[in-house]
DNA sequence: GCCAACGTTGGC
DNA sequence: GCCAACGTTGGC
């Protein structure tokens, strides 16, 4: 299994929103590399919905990936935000993966998570990041997990 | 609102 | 293929 981690911007769709839904298409990738990792992502993966350009941005809850990766349709929609006019549909450039909530966390903020022995190398403590889908290693995954599975220190 | 980092675009 | 201009991300 492997493990990642999403952003969103919970202004937009954060993880309660999630809850709420049950399940999501994750709309609106359009960074290659991001890409690329969403069509590494296969069913059963977990990942860390981490809230970004959020006061404070951190991480949020656990989803898993529950269908692999397909093409995104707001690429197609000129309505959308996200439309591509530039995508072919006879070969989308664009894809999304669905996801279903696991649990949500006692939210850890960045702060921590850079704070973190184990997030020392982690693609989204690395300076300059913008990377928007990213992977984990399970190390970096447990750790996250286990911090916001504590009790908030009152 | 600012700005650093970085990806993309387009002229050459 | 280089690189300047431009747009976006995302923390602060």
């Amino acid at each position: 299994m492997a493990y990642w981690l999403l952003k969103s911007e919970p202004d937009v769709f954060g993880y309660d929103d999630l809850v709420r839904v049950k399940r999501e298409g994750w709309d609106g990738i359009r960074n290659f590399q991001a890409r690329n990792y969403l069509r590494e992502m296969k069913v059963g993966d977990k990942a860390i919905f981490y809230h970004s350009n959020a006061k404070p941005p951190g991480a949020a809850g656990v989803c898993k990936i529950v269908k692999a990766a397909e093409p995104d349709p707001t690429q197609f929609d000129p309505q959308s935000k996200y439309y591509d006019p530039t995508s072919d549909s006879s070969d989308p450039r664009w894809d999304w993966v669905t996801v279903a909530p696991v649990k949500a966390l006692t939210f850890v903020p960045l702060d921590d998570l850079k704070a973190m022995p184990e997030m020392a190398d982690s693609r989204l403590t690395a300076k300059g990041n913008r990377l928007s889908v990213l992977p984990l290693t399970e190390r970096e995954f447990d750790a996250v997990v286990a911090a916001g599975s504590r009790k908030r220190r009152r």
